[in-house]
DNA sequence: GCCCCAAACAACGA
DNA sequence: CTCGTTGTTTGGGG
């Protein structure tokens, strides 16, 4: 559920609320099959807690003995900074932090944990890696694929997931239904300034909102992915379909390519 | 282009007029890349034709010292028997039968040709292989499979094409819509009858129009995978749409499951 | 709303 | 109208 703007907005919060802290202990609250697997959390014991950092819809927790974890919250994941761990639910992951505790919550378990992962070779979409020379590369590349799923895949580019990817496509006046090969190269430029601005914006406007966030998504900014919303800001009706089985919100405003 | 039926009577065409003759000589003209390739032809020359045999879409040809050569038309290959080799074109290969010529044509050179054959897996459409067992059997695995498409899926049931299937499918009563899952037990037995009925009574019609035919296509007897025709034998008005980008034939009457 | 995998489908070339 | 190969989409499951 959380993509890159609410990730980002959780990192900044985290890092106020708990890093500094010392690991006391590491629970892994193994329900599901999967989850988690593979992490020896006896690294961690004793290492403090650097820094949170957001990569792609992954978010990064940096420890000062050089161990990192990294965690994907898939749909329904989220943090939780707790005094009583017993009053929270769904647990798959609690660090308890001398008193305090950061717990990971899922209630389908879905949520994926790593210990030191690889280096992704993806850019993620707010990084410098993402070019606009790399951008109109990949547009050329993948030219029969629809521009959405282009822009959803995170073997492309990391970090926009169903709900923002309309947002920068009516940003960019460009129609969900486009294949990427047909955006002009003048029409891609504006897709690119809309990533960055649609992203960094929704950023503040998540904190401007829940200046406190560190989990749950707020949506109400939303121009047009908004199920409140009939008008998007210009007066067009926004409309829904599906594209590769997504609800997709847009305006007959948006150019098709 | 010519799909099980044509196969069929061509091969008891050439029966007739060249089994028993003897090869003097093989010219491949290799004009495309990989039209013939790794046909050793010297272990033919003085060998005598056997038999022709259809198999799928394949013609083979077996000779008495044990050879066998498999010949697939693919759109536009066509066997000749020619007194004069120059009075023909397009060669990709002649068999000099001591004056006559058995000779293989194609503009596109995409006919594709192999000296001895690995043994087909896959059932052929006529050949007892192909059990109402079998049908039912892939039915179930390729389940979300387009009806139409699984039947001209030559790693299914071999020798059936976009033409047949149309004629097939309309015997059937069976929507070219439907999918592969979804037909049930008592019409699985009405397409299996009719993948039967439709093949060999089309044998049958083709050599009534044309009895000596050892190229080309007879089509006008066709219910409904046919041009000229606007209403099928009971008289539903033909429409045509297209599946997996193949031109298909077919009326209301026909049931989607 | 997430990602992964397998299977089906579409586009292109020979 | 043929068959491969490649890339993209779809559907199901966790």
């Amino acid at each position: 559920m959380p993509e890159l703007p609410d990730l980002e907005a959780y990192a900044g919060n985290l890092n106020k609320m708990v890093a500094g802290s010392q690991v006391i202990e590491v629970v892994q609250y193994n329900s599901k099959k999967d989850a988690l697997a593979n992490i020896n959390t006896d690294v961690l014991i004793s290492s403090r807690i650097e820094k949170f950092e957001r990569d792609g819809k992954k978010m990064l927790i940096h420890f000062n003995n050089g161990n990192t974890i990294s965690i994907h919250l898939m749909l329904e994941g989220k943090f939780h900074v707790a005094d009583d761990i017993n009053s929270v639910s769904f647990k798959i992951f609690d660090f308890n932090l001398n008193g305090r505790h950061l717990v990971i919550t899922d209630p389908k378990g879905w949520a994926k944990m790593e210990l030191n992962p690889a280096q992704e070779k993806v850019p993620d979409a707010l990084s410098p890696d993402f070019s606009f020379a790399y951008l109109t590369k990949m547009l050329k590349a993948k030219k029969s694929k629809n521009i959405k799923t282009f822009l959803i895949d995170q073997n492309i580019v990391r970090g926009i997931g169903n709900a923002y990817v309309d947002e920068i496509l009516w940003e960019a006046n460009i129609s969900p239904e486009s294949k990427a090969g047909k955006i002009p190269e003048e029409t891609a430029k504006q897709l690119y300034q809309s990533i960055g601005i649609v992203l960094r914006r929704s950023i503040d406007e998540i904190l401007q909102a829940k200046p406190d966030i560190i989990n749950g998504e707020v949506r109400d900014f939303m121009r047009v992915h908004n199920k409140r919303k009939k008008i998007c800001p210009h007066g067009y009706p926004i409309k829904t379909t599906r594209i590769s089985s997504k609800i997709t919100y847009y305006t007959d405003e948006q150019i098709v390519y």
